[in-house]
DNA sequence: ATCATAATTGAATAATGATTCATGTATCGA
DNA sequence: TCGATACATGAATCATTATTCAATTATGAT
């Protein structure tokens, strides 16, 4: 017998960190991230079925934590609650510019790829859509919900995105400039569909 | 001597369009392209240097069409020219499903390879950047401007990705909610920044 | 009609890189 | 100490496809 020794799994999911917001998903060698976890290629197969499902790991790894953190976030004004939430979401990516680079750019695989690995990202999304509801105050139609919900979080993303590669901001304040456009948006939408 | 006869060109650009919104841009091969096009594989690089090409020339075109229209928005009131705008992106968008596909996955390669074929993209930005400069009032910092720019449109564009693939409202509805989010953002972001 | 030349073809090339697997090694129980 | 077995290796395999290019065809000029 022989047992494992370390924590290569997490050794990979590390370095596929850096591989992959440094090359891009698709440029990203198995050779690379196998060297920069310091094992063989062959063995990265032992832990993971591809390179595919790697990152469909560190994607779960992202919405498990931010799950937990958004299951924390009970104010009563759902108005906060959302502020809180996407601030939440903003915090996980900011915190984590390596990361965040994998997500701006190769998020879309991640939702194309049914899978229970998706299991917190749709509890996430589900949690956020419940305050929306609650913010508009009297029943909207959950295509109206879903449309605004896609409309915040693309900005935010979008937000993001712009400071991670141009950073003349400081952080809070896109954080604040941020949060306002968003609850702004929020609000304009909930007033008109009244 | 010989002449080239019919419009190849244009005809593998409209089958890329159709290859690539339902294969993506990595998964669709060139030998499709052509076959779409009804010419051989090796024609194509007599119109193209090669794949990425065809990708940027496409943009090209969205992009040169749409500066096109956005030269014609010249209302004296700003807010009211982003309004525009921001319609005029989102009609340009919404009438061409298949191209939106591409848009909406494809666009970073575009942009993250310079080139003279980016030069109507960029006026469109520039010309954009300056209703926001205007909506403001007096003067933001050219970082807050980039800031709530980049929000509105990836708002904009999520929605419109999420219009696409659900489509449970009608189209008008969307454009409608999109631009009164927008507004609402805008305008909250010039009043804080005050 | 014939030639010269540009356009077109599509099979062959060549590079890439994910995945496999034969081989070697460390750890455990006896 | 000695199998037995799971862990680990990394060179070889294999599939994939963008791109090339030698061969072919069509067109215009003479």
């Amino acid at each position: 017998m022989r047992t494992r020794s370390g924590d290569k799994r997490g050794d990979i999911l590390k370095a596929s960190i850096q591989i992959f917001a440094h090359q891009g998903f698709d440029c990203a060698k198995v050779a690379s991230i196998a060297h920069e976890a310091k094992i063989a290629t062959g063995s990265v197969y032992l832990y993971f079925q591809g390179k595919d499902e790697i990152l469909d790991c560190l994607f779960e790894e992202f919405w498990d934590s931010l799950l937990a953190t958004m299951k924390t976030i009970d104010d009563p004004a759902p108005m906060k609650r959302i502020e809180a939430q996407l601030g939440a979401f903003f915090d996980g990516l900011a915190d984590n510019r390596a990361f965040s680079m994998i997500y701006l750019r190769d998020f879309h695989r991640f939702a194309a790829r049914p899978s229970p690995r998706q299991e917190s990202w749709l509890a996430c999304l589900a949690l956020g859509r419940a305050a929306f509801q609650e913010a508009a105050l009297r029943p909207f139609d959950a295509s109206d919900i879903a449309l605004s919900h896609a409309y915040v979080f693309g900005g935010v993303r979008s937000a993001l995105e712009h400071w991670m590669s141009h950073e003349e901001l400081p952080r809070n304040l896109v954080r604040t400039r941020m949060l306002t456009m968003a609850i702004a948006s929020i609000a304009a939408l909930a007033k008109e569909i009244e």
